[in-house]
RNA sequence: GGGUCGUUAACUCAGUUGGUAGAGUAUCUGCCUUUUAAGCAGAGAGUCGUUGGUUCGAGCCCAACACGACCCA
């Protein structure tokens, strides 16, 4: 009969006698039950009895730091021994530990908080055998406070001697291993708060990331744009060539979406009056997952009345430059194996057409012929679906041969009209538009385009976008009537762009993957 | 969707031709007042991702599945 449902789980046994164990049941038996206990919990909870028997609060909050590590290390680093003997100052610091080597009646140890990391040390003799025996359940994980002066030690480390410490957290859980540290790239992501603990650089990057944000907020508005928040909740989605997530509101009955772009709400505002919008937020897309796709990722988009595509190439080279040189100390940056530049003036500014022909080596004849394109499409491994239209077999061939190539900073313009159905057209030939994609290092960095503000010609497009969708291309646009009705009003010349957030912080910290840059990645559920 | 690789102790990883499961770190016990991947001596710790198959015998071979990574679409 004994067979693995039936498998009787054994009692949780503790070598403590003490009666506050009952306290840590709830914890023992949820993580029993999930076959989650492990023999370092078991132990923590031991000694957090211990320290409650003895009458020590395991979740202090009365202690409080003066100094953050790092300002310690920047104004005492260089001191002498002698000078900081003679400085005579204690200093108040908290964190984790993350080190801990002991010697009996003398202990070493390193403490990290959000600036860095120091080493303390505590001393029987100096701060009495019976609080140096509570000292001595300190683990490694747990949060303390420590008040102390600074002395250097044999090999010459500055370092805090403990003269008051006191615990303020007890962790329950082993941090992973601390040479090698934490290389299961799935827990990294599922428990980005272990990952933030041990891997100095994931913290790097999001620190990067923030600056990153503020940099580009700064930016745009010294140049006088104003920050606006629009809907992510839409009756029709639209802005974007994708499949949205759909929702419900219940009391109003009412079949929502969660935004593609806010592209159509921006351009309203700019009917209203404000000139010069921006918005740095969140769109999300029903697509696949990827290195280089998250369901969920954030875009910069501005729009920016009376300036134009040419326009806003320049402010790109602008503000991306500037980001890097602030972010990164340097215009020309890194990334998996290839120098960057994006110093200002040497960014390619060339024709879709032209990158066709001179970096896709398509010639006219071939990418201006329905069937030859179709043909070399299929030769490159995509897909070709029936009534697709010459401009959107142009940019698969445009996908399977320039866009890998594009390593250094590309401005690609005159999109195709076919696939941009929000664009203002060329004033010297309808078929393509005023618009271009930036790429690098093998990916599309951004989309921009002088705005289409004829309401007769937009009414049209959509018309266009809403047959295809009838013809089952599910990312085909919708028709959006109210947006026709605030063009009709009459929008001004402006011209819009759309940056990957996402994007741009892989490149300034040379990170591989999108979920590198993400706090918390779309995962699947951890149990199955 | 397709291909490749991976899944072994809490962590990082070995595991030979198919023959009783290994190391380091962490943990526990003892020693240790200048260490810094501290050290020395000892101990405990495993549903080898899951299910099935081949076999006298499977961590290893085969199949399916799950999860993950990378590449391709």
């Amino acid at each position: 009969m004994a067979n693995d449902t039936n498998r009787k789980k054994k009692p949780i046994k503790l070598a403590t006698k003490s009666e506050h164990v009952q306290r840590f049941m709830p914890m023992l038996e949820a993580l029993d039950a999930k076959d989650d206990l492990n023999p370092v919990t078991k132990n923590r909870v031991e000694k957090a009895c211990a320290l409650l028997d003895e009458g020590v609060d395991i979740y202090p909050n009365d202690f409080r730091r003066d100094t953050y590590i790092k300002d310690i290390i920047e104004t005492y680093g260089e001191h002498s021994g002698k000078k900081l003997e003679e400085l005579d100052k204690e200093f108040s610091i908290a964190g984790r530990v993350m080190a801990w080597r002991s010697f009996g009646k003398a202990t070493f140890f390193q403490v990290q908080d959000r600036t860095g990391r120091m080493q303390a040390f505590a001393a029987r003799d100096d701060i009495g055998a019976d609080i140096y025996k509570l000292f001595k359940k300190t683990d490694v994980g747990d949060i303390v406070g420590i008040r102390g002066k600074l002395f250097r030690t044999k090999t010459d480390e500055l370092t805090i001697a403990v003269v008051e410490f006191k615990l303020l957290t007890k962790s329950m859980r082993p941090l992973p291993e601390k040479y090698h540290g934490l290389k299961d790239v799935e827990i990294r992501y599922r428990q980005r708060y272990v990952d933030l603990i041990v891997t100095p650089r994931t913290k790097e990057i999001f620190k990067a990331r923030t600056a990153i944000v503020r940099e580009m907020r700064d930016f745009l508005d010294e140049r006088g744009f104003m920050e606006v928040e629009t809907p992510m909740m839409q009756p029709i989605p639209g802005g974007a060539t994708a499949k949205p997530f759909e929702t419900h509101h219940n009391a109003l009955d009412m079949k929502l979406f969660m935004r593609i772009a806010p592209e159509l709400y921006l351009k309203r505002l700019l009917v209203g009056g404000f000139e010069q919008v921006y918005e740095i937020n969140r769109n999300f897309r029903n697509e696949g997952i990827s290195t280089q796709h998250n369901p969920e990722f954030t875009m910069l988009e501005f729009y920016w009345a009376y300036a134009n595509v040419y326009d806003l190439m320049d402010l790109t080279e602008d503000m991306i430059s500037r980001i890097a040189q602030k972010v990164c100390g340097t215009t020309v940056v890194h990334y998996q194996g290839h120098d960057v530049d994006l110093t200002p003036g040497k960014w390619v500014r060339m024709t879709f057409h032209d990158s066709l022909e001179k970096i896709g080596g398509v010639p006219p004849e071939v990418y201006t012929d329905y069937e030859k394109c179709k043909e070399l499409v299929k030769k490159g491994g995509e897909k070709v679906v029936e009534g697709e239209k010459l401009g959107k077999l142009q940019a698969k061939l445009f996908d399977i041969r320039v866009e890998p190539k594009l390593i250094q900073p590309h401005f690609i313009y005159h999109y195709p009209t076919d696939i941009s159905p929000l664009s203002r057209r060329n004033e010297d030939d309808p078929e393509i538009t005023d618009r271009f994609e930036l790429f690098m290092v093998g990916r599309e960095m951004a989309n921009a385009f002088s705005e289409l503000n004829d309401p007769v010609d937009q009414r049209c497009r959509f018309e266009e976008q809403v047959k295809e969708k009838d013809a089952g291309d599910e990312e085909a646009h919708h028709m959006d009537e109210d947006y026709v009705r605030a063009l009709e009003y009459g929008m001004p010349p402006a011209a819009g762009q759309g940056v990957g957030i996402d994007r741009l912080v892989m490149l300034l910290t040379d990170s591989a993957s999108i979920r590198e840059v993400i706090l918390f990645p779309l995962l699947r559920p951890e149990h199955s």
